[in-house]
Order: C-alpha cells, then sequence, then structure tokens
RNA sequence: GGCAGCGUAGCUCAGUGGUAGAGCAGGGGAAUCAUAAUCCCUUGGUCGGGUGUUCAAAUCACCCCGCUGCUACCA
C-alpha cells in the first residue's frame, strides 16, 4: 500500500504479473472494510445553486468553473468511515468506526472553534462563516465542494470565499523531489531579505496563478521596485528633511494644485485598492501602490527642493512636507505585504504606534510639523552582483 | 479522449468592435537631493496561423497549430 489512496478500477491498469498497477505505477491491493457513507449525490443541484448565487465563493473564476464542471458531471457518495485502523475520531454509536478523509479533516474549522458546543458568544459565533479560506489549487474541490454539502447537511453557514493559490515553478522549472530543486523559504529569506522575499512573491505573479521564481527577476525586482523606488524615495526625501530642515517635519505654506493632487492620490489610496484587497488581487495592489511612488518621484523632480533651498526655503519645506505626508500613507498602506520594513520607514517618520492602522490613512493620521526624526537609514540595500 | 482557458513589443503582462498599451530591458538627453538611485524623450509588435461576419476585429464566428488546467475519496 505505497500510496495510501484509493482507486476506482476505471483508473487501473494491468500489470506485468497479471495483477493491478495505479496511476503511481504502484501495485494495489484490494481491499474490503465496512463504511458509512455520506450521501453527496445528493447535493449536486444545491451545489450548483450555491456558486450561482454566490459567485465570488469560489476564487479564481478559472476555478469556479472547473468546480461548477465537475459539480455538473454527476456526484457520488463518499465514504467517510474506516475500520481497518483505530487512529482517528471514533463515529458516535459505532466505535468499530473511525471517521476518514476529509470529513473529519474539514470539520476541525468549526471544531476548533467549540462546535458543536458553541453558545452565545462563543469562539463559533465570533469566527464562523470564515471570511476566506486560503488553499492550495489541488485541494479546491474538497473545500468547495465536500465541505460546503457538510455544511448543507449541518445546517451552517458558508465560507463566504475559497480561494486556490498556484504553484511556483523554479527558474522555469517545477519544483521536484526527482530534480531536487527545492528552495526552502529559510534559504530565500537568507538571500533576499525577509521582506523582500514577501514582496517577491506577492508582486510577482497574478495572485491564483502559478508563478516562476528565477534569481534574475527577483534581482530585478528588488532593484527597480524596492532599492530604487520606495526606497530611493524615502532616503532622498528624509536626508533632504534632515540636512535642511533642522531634522524635522517641516511646517507646509498653502499648497499648490500639484502639492494637493499628490496628497490626494496618497490619502484616497484605500479606495483604490480596497476591493483588489478584498479579492486577493494583490499584485494589483501592489501596482496601484507603485503608481503613489512613480508619481512621487516626479513630483521631487519637477519641485526640485534641492534647488528650493536657495530661492525659496519656505517652498522647499512645503515641498518636503507633501513628500513625506505621502511616503507615511505609502507606508501605512505597504505594512501587510513588508511589516518589518514598512513599520522601520514609519519609526524614520516618527509616526506614532497607535496612529499605523488603515483608518489613519487620510488626513486623520497627517504628520505634526516641528516633529523632530532620526537619521535616515537605507530600506533595501542594492543587490549588486559580481559578473 | 471530453470540458475549460491561454497564445499581444526582448521579458512579464493589460487591453473584449472604432487610428496597438504599461512595467522592466535597450537607445538618446537632463539633473545631481538620493542606495550611480531619479526625471524626460525614444527604438521595438503582420496582436499564434487561416477563413469569415462587419463601414470597422487583438476584440465576434469557424478551422488549424502550440501550450496549460480539470476530469473524485492523497491533510
Amino acid at each position: 500500500m505505497r500510496d495510501e489512496a484509493f482507486y476506482d478500477e476505471a483508473e487501473l491498469k494491468d500489470g506485468p504479473d497479471g495483477g493491478k498497477i495505479a496511476p503511481s505505477g504502484a501495485p494495489v491491493t484490494w481491499v474490503e472494510e465496512p463504511s458509512y457513507f455520506f450521501r453527496l449525490s445528493a447535493y449536486g443541484d444545491a451545489l450548483l445553486a450555491l456558486y450561482e448565487s454566490e459567485p465570488d465563493l469560489v476564487a479564481p473564476s478559472s476555478r469556479r468553473n472547473e468546480i461548477k464542471s465537475f459539480v455538473k458531471g454527476g456526484l457520488r457518495d463518499l465514504s467517510i468511515s474506516r475500520t481497518s485502523f483505530s487512529w482517528g475520531v471514533p463515529v458516535p454509536g459505532d466505535e468499530k468506526h473511525v471517521m476518514y478523509v476529509w470529513l473529519d479533516a474539514l470539520v476541525n474549522y468549526i471544531a476548533a472553534l467549540g462546535y458543536p458546543g458553541m453558545g452565545e458568544g462563543s469562539q463559533f459565533d465570533r469566527f464562523w462563516p470564515a471570511n476566506l479560506h486560503l488553499v492550495g489549487k489541488d485541494i479546491v474541490r474538497f473545500h468547495t465542494v465536500y465541505w460546503p454539502a457538510f455544511l448543507m447537511a449541518a445546517g451552517l453557514d458558508q465560507p463566504k470565499r475559497v480561494f486556490a493559490h498556484g504553484w511556483w515553478t523554479i527558474e522555469g522549472q517545477k519544483i521536484s523531489k526527482s530534480l531536487g530543486n527545492a528552495i526552502a523559504p529559510s534559504q530565500l529569506v537568507e538571500t533576499y531579505g525577509l521582506d523582500q522575499t514577501r514582496y517577491l512573491l506577492m508582486a510577482e505573479v497574478p495572485f491564483g496563478n502559478d508563478g516562476d521564481f528565477s534569481h534574475k527577476s527577483a534581482i530585478r525586482r528588488i532593484n527597480a521596485d524596492l532599492a530604487n523606488g520606495i526606497g530611493n524615495l524615502a532616503q532622498r526625501t528624509l536626508t533632504l528633511i534632515q540636512k535642511n530642515c533642522a531634522a524635522a517635519i517641516p511646517e507646509p505654506g498653502a499648497f499648490t494644485d500639484q502639492d494637493k493632487a499628490l496628497l490626494d492620490v496618497a490619502h484616497r489610496l484605500w479606495e483604490r485598492i480596497e476591493s483588489d484587497l478584498r479579492l486577493q488581487s494583490f499584485h494589483e495592489v501592489l501596482r496601484t501602490i507603485w503608481g503613489v511612488v512613480g508619481a512621487s518621484d516626479v513630483y521631487i523632480d519637477t519641485n526640485a527642493p534641492w534647488a528650493l533651498k536657495k530661492t525659496d526655503v519656505a517652498r522647499m519645506g512645503t515641498v518636503l512636507y507633501v513628500l513625506a505626508e505621502t511616503l507615511r500613507t505609502l507606508a501605512i498602506v505597504v505594512q501587510p505585504f513588508m511589516p518589518e520594513t514598512m513599520s522601520r520607514l514609519l519609526n524614520q517618520l516618527a509616526v506614532p504606534e497607535d496612529k499605523r492602522n488603515f483608518a489613519f490613512l487620510g488626513e486623520e493620521g497627517t504628520l505634526t510639523p516641528g516633529t523632530v526624526l532620526p537619521p535616515p537609514q537605507g530600506l533595501f540595500p542594492r543587490i549588486v552582483e559580481a559578473e
């Protein structure tokens, strides 16, 4: 029993010695045992109706299509208990059986919350239904067919959303034992840094698709987006403040239209990323945020505060204030993606710990002129490789 | 085999009827506050191939080529 799996007779092929061979190539054994079944076959129509009424339940939509066609093809009842081993949760009233395969596993989502002993104010009350099950694409069926059917049978609410993420390839190749090309996450963290790795995984691919991780594109993104992008923007802004504003947030004068335009985009970032965030379109969220980084670079260049320090110190202060305030919103909004580095950036902007959540993204959390800032420190080192 | 989807600039992709787009890479210029980072301009595509519908197609229909996913009891 090499595979520890059930195979349908139709899947089997004839082996050389007259026996049967599983798709994996392993010889199979015929095992017979009594088992309780879940009447999955009775839930096909109800499931299809659920997918219709909750179009966002199964995501990405390519997975929803697959699941729908799977269900349309007809469902078979599901064996949910075993008698051939004893580890596991005994079936109430028939202790020879233990619950096995997916029923026991999926029920953990609610058993962990105290189900069925839930009452007023219980964990179950508080956390179920789940807002999101984030699962690998290989087990999406169990979470979008079996699990909803189980919940229907128990008369419980459905989760709000089940999102199936994809796989990574490395340098264009599948990750496999035989190729020996697996990379431990800790190795990536060591090579690129923790937040850099987080960013790469979120930005490199439309979330839900498979993605390819390559050293070349990792360096390209880290240098272009992080070191040259938000890192450099922060460094040049904070250094200018440090040297020319007595290391304190400058007092802004009247805002020009250009000032207002940038501040407005920054203060309203939330509106523009909220729906993508809720749909797990993380790469889109980052793209939108990085649009503001780009706009800030254009702003600092056209206003050239380094030139203003000789001609109009007050105006220089306003420009640097606008930039610092934009950086503040960028840091807050990027926190979920790169918490450690953004925390450092917020420290450098002297933003109080209790004013770093999304509620302070808008004008409510605006920087206070006169606040003294610590000396700036680089956020993302540029990666330079020897040829 | 069946069902679904994809194939657009060197690379990654956006664009679903109305004169081909973004980021990165490449080329030229500007600036010099900043991690030699930044800004501006720019080269580059018969939108997989073919036929058709339409005043008009990357965008719709059909065919072909190539690629991918799903096709049940492994958490």
